[in-house]
RNA sequence: GCCGAAGUGGCGGAAUGGUAGACGCGCCGGUCUCAAAAACCGGUGGGAUAAUAUCCCGUGUCAGUUCGAGUCUGACCUUCGGCACCA
């Protein structure tokens, strides 16, 4: 999920400013307090509202670097908040411990995959608790231990009995000299990363999840409280419904079993249009229709299509290629016969592989016609249309023309008709087709969990029995490439007996996808002991749904569309009563190097959050990660911007030291008291609305400007004792969120009871909050002219009447006439004249 | 290429359609010091000008809407995230 490469550290730059504390120390003391006193041990029975607010669990790739800090502080610093809000709160932490690198790890190093995850795992314990988060380590979930993948097998076995888990065949990308299936991670530039051969694809068998059953439920949003725009657009677009007709062009003339090559169209309305036929490189019929002369041609094109990728594919500005298969089908409508080509712009894995090629109104189909200059035909005339043929494709609305039956209907009543007409005389039907594919769970890796079934030539697929979950991860498995799946050569995992006939029966030897893991995990973390299922039902329900989600935004399809079908089919099995596992959700952005760019090895920019965290302690470095910018915007790391966030730990330590009863030795101004009061409540409410929103770097600009309001104060030696304590005290428990090691120092120095982190957030007053004066802003025709300081509760005529009375916009008024005068309350006069 | 974002001082950034540049970094000047660092105080978008008076320019580019646009609309440019086996 998250993942920071594991990637070596730079020594970060000498510091010029150094904490005034001994931050390292606090740092120290106050984790073992808070985990000795067990104060974010989180229990179910708390009678508090619960609010359960997770951040995507990290990959556990070596060291902890500062990008799961960037992720992980400003989320604590959120849950903190809601803590203080009054919630019970669940901010649980966990690994996503299966994946491709540790494979990569056994290969390159010798080390066994959990040898290699474990130790990191471990490592990134102690790293995550130098954040002093909020995390109950005793909720922890590791999901390559038999106690959490257990129960993705059980899940599997659910979906499968669901009729939501199937076998197909679907391509791998395969390296023809390791002999291996590769991620498309391991693929450079179409050759394999390894060894440079150029890849190609191979189909087996796999296992999939019918997510596609879900696709219209996966499209409503409305029960999601508050995701951001973005992500919704982008799942709408991934999810892609298109409504159309899937119609049938007749081959009958070829004797072959299929009597119709079926294309999907959204634009029924341009039928007439057709003037060819495209078939995927992988349609079944390809080889059944490609004529003898051109077998040859076509077999080389196929077999180059397959070492291609999708994005290749699919890119509009690639030279569209393609070869004529020496067929032709017929388009009943009008009877035409039309040609019929192979091409890789269309995939096997959308509509029906095939599509009608309408060049006067499709843009691919036009360059791929002109490239193999085939007739252009337009049937949907444009309103003000000159006859002649458009030079680029026309994709709007219009009159049918050259359209037989249906010439002069307007398109959209083509539509109807035809597909009316086609329905009617059963050559196609109305139908939604999506461009998201059914969820392939198959990986020929070892470093998964097992699928659990077995194959018997009798009974052919079985399901393991639940009682002998968990299906083990052998231990001994061959990570070298051998063209086979790691697990299929360890003869004791394979072989066992079938679980229906007690004959001889295989283990499916392929893995489960990641993503399986972390479709659930929220659930575990509601009762991640229970050894009696995934998860307690009623505790889970109490928890569930999450009620705030955080991570990366390169999620925002493939994880979080898998989990939102997780649940919604765990839902439709009784097991769950809730519809959505995430209410809300937040991308934060990424952090950059120094040098603004991404961090990489190759780049030496990375930074060591132990090191940091070493010279300045954890607190400096959260503050400086939600200082930066808005969280969703990511930012760049700088070793010269953290010296303001410690200068300003620095000056606030200092303030609150301060023994309060020296004022009390000089005479007070009230003005100074009311001002203090106004800018205290004016922090409290600001920062209470930013932290509410993940804003964290404006709320600590509002801390700021109270921290340098309070250092003026005491300067002057203007405000009473009261008013000091009343200001630094409601500072700390701001603080605490955001800086919680030093927050709670200096609470238990300034006298407090332990612990700052059990208090509630400082309410604000608005009276004390409110101004007295404002400054109007005094346009003339939109600019600026003059600024005049007045009373809060000003009224509009005197408003009006101050804005024409001044000097300033007198002069700019003079000679001409004053042609309106507008009045924004509060904010400003804009006198229009001309 | 397709889908989704983002462009504001030297730098990170702030700004319910209403004072562009809050807060911080850096830099400049001052205090303290034998000196430096730290700390503290003050200044800091560009230009014209004797001027902290006043005026002009300024939020990627070009248009548009509006009394008023960094903010809304359209087109373009650049950078970033995703594209189904990295997680």
């Amino acid at each position: 999920m998250q993942h920071e490469g594991s990637l070596p550290m730079t020594t970060t730059a000498q510091r010029q400013v150094e904490p005034r504390y001994d931050a390292v120390a606090i740092d120290r003391k106050w984790q073992e307090r808070w985990e000795r006193d067990g104060i974010y041990r989180v229990e179910d029975s708390d009678p508090r509202p619960k609010w359960f607010e997770m951040t995507m669990y990290p990959y556990p790739s070596g060291d902890l670097h500062i990008g799961h800090w960037y992720a992980m502080a400003p989320s604590d610093a959120h849950a903190r908040f809601r803590r203080m809000q009054g919630y019970n709160v669940l901010h649980p932490i966990g690994f996503d411990a299966f994946g491709l690198p540790a494979e990569n790890a056994a290969i390159s190093r010798g080390v066994h995959p959990y040898e290699w995850t474990m130790s990191n795992v471990e490592n990134m314990r102690r790293q995550l608790r130098s954040l002093g988060a909020i995390y109950d380590w005793d909720r922890e979930v590791v999901c390559c231990l038999p106690e959490y993948y257990r129960w993705n097998q059980w899940f599997f076995i659910k979906l499968y009995e669901k009729g939501l888990a199937y076998r197909a065949k679907a391509p791998v990308v395969w390296c023809p000299s390791c002999q291996t299936v590769l991620a498309n991670e391991q693929v450079l530039n179409g050759v394999c990363e390894r060894c440079d051969t150029p890849i190609t694809r191979r189909d087996f068998e796999q296992w999939f999840f019918r997510i596609t059953d879900y696709a219209d439920e996966l499209l409503d949003f409305d029960t999601l409280d508050d995701w951001p725009d973005k992500i919704l657009t982008m799942q709408r677009n991934w999810i892609g419904r298109s409504e159309g007709v899937e119609i049938g062009f007749d081959i009958s003339d070829y004797g072959l079993e299929e009597r119709e090559i079926r294309t999907f169209t959204t634009r029924i309305d341009t039928i007439f249009g057709v003037t060819f036929i495209v078939l995927a490189p992988e349609h079944p019929l390809v080889p059944k229709l490609t004529s003898e002369s051109k077998r040859a041609e076509v077999e080389a094109y196929v077999e180059r299509a397959r070492a291609s990728s999708e994005i290749d594919r699919l890119s509009a500005d690639r030279e569209k290629t393609g070869v004529f298969i020496g067929a032709s089908a017929r388009n009943r409508l009008n009877n035409e016969q039309v040609p019929i080509y192979v091409a890789d712009y269309v995939l096997t894995t959308y509509g029906t592989g095939a599509v009608m090629g309408v060049p006067a109104h499709d843009d691919r189909d036009l360059e791929f016609a002109r490239k193999f200059r085939l007739p252009v035909r337009t049937v949907i005339a444009p309103i003000e249309w000159d006859g002649r043929e458009p030079t680029e494709a026309y994709l709007g609305n219009g009159f049918m023309t050259n359209s037989g039956a249906y010439e002069g209907m307007t398109n959209e009543e083509g539509t109807a008709a035809i597909s009316k007409d086609v329905e009617g005389r059963g050559w196609g039907h109305r139908t939604v087709t999506y461009r998201l594919r059914d969820w392939l769970i198959s990986r020929q890796r070892y470093w998964g969990t097992p699928i659990p079934m077995v194959y018997c030539d009798d009974c052919g697929v079985q399901p393991v029995p639940e009682s002998e979950l968990p299906v083990l991860l052998p231990e001994d498995a061959e990570f070298r490439p051998t063209g086979e799946s790691p697990l299929a050569i360890n003869e004791s995992f394979v072989n066992t007996v079938c679980p229906n006939c007690g004959g001889p029966g295989r283990r499916e030897t392929d893995t489960m996808d990641t993503f399986m893991d972390s479709s659930w995990y929220m659930l575990r973390y509601c009762t991640p002991q229970f050894d009696g299922g995934p998860f307690e039902a009623d505790t889970t329900a109490d928890w569930m749904p999450v009620r705030q989600y955080t991570g990366g935004a390169e999620h925002a399809v493939m994880h979080l569309l898998y989990s939102r079908f997780f649940i919604k089919s765990l839902r439709d099995m009784g097991m769950l009563d809730i519809d959505e596992p995430f209410l809300r959700l937040f991308n934060q952005g990424v952090i950059l190097g120094s040098d603004h760019e991404k961090m990489s090895k190759s780049r030496g920019n990375v930074v060591n959050p132990d090191d940091v965290v070493g010279q300045v302690g954890a607190d400096a470095v959260r503050c400086f990660l939600m200082f930066i910018g808005p969280w969703d915007q990511g930012g760049p790391w700088s070793d010269e911007g953290i010296n303001g966030v410690v200068r300003w730990l620095n000056r606030m330590w200092n303030l609150v030291e301060y023994d309060a009863g020296e004022l009390d030795s000089s005479p007070t101004d009230p003005a100074a008291v009311r001002d203090t009061q106004r800018v205290l409540h004016q922090t409290i409410r600001k920062c209470y609305d930013d932290l509410d929103k993940f804003k964290f770097n404006t709320s600590i600009a509002a801390l700021m400007e109270l921290v340098n309001h309070l250092s003026r104060v005491w300067n002057d030696q203007s405000v009473d004792s009261a008013t000091w304590r009343d200001s630094t005290e409601k500072f700390l428990l701001m603080l605490a969120p955001i800086a919680p090691h030093v927050a709670e120092e200096l609470w238990e120095r300034t006298g407090h009871a332990y612990s700052v982190h059990q208090q509630p957030f400082p309410k604000w007053d608005d009276d004390l909050a409110a101004e007295d004066e404002i400054t109007l802003v005094v346009q003339v025709n939109g600019r600026v002219r003059d600024r005049i300081t007045v009373s809060a509760g000003i009224g509009e005529d005197e408003a009006r009447q101050l804005a024409l009375d001044s000097q300033r916009v007198q002069a700019h008024v003079d000679g001409k006439t004053v042609r309106n005068v507008v009045y924004v309350p509060g904010r400003l006069v804009n006198v229009v004249v001309g």
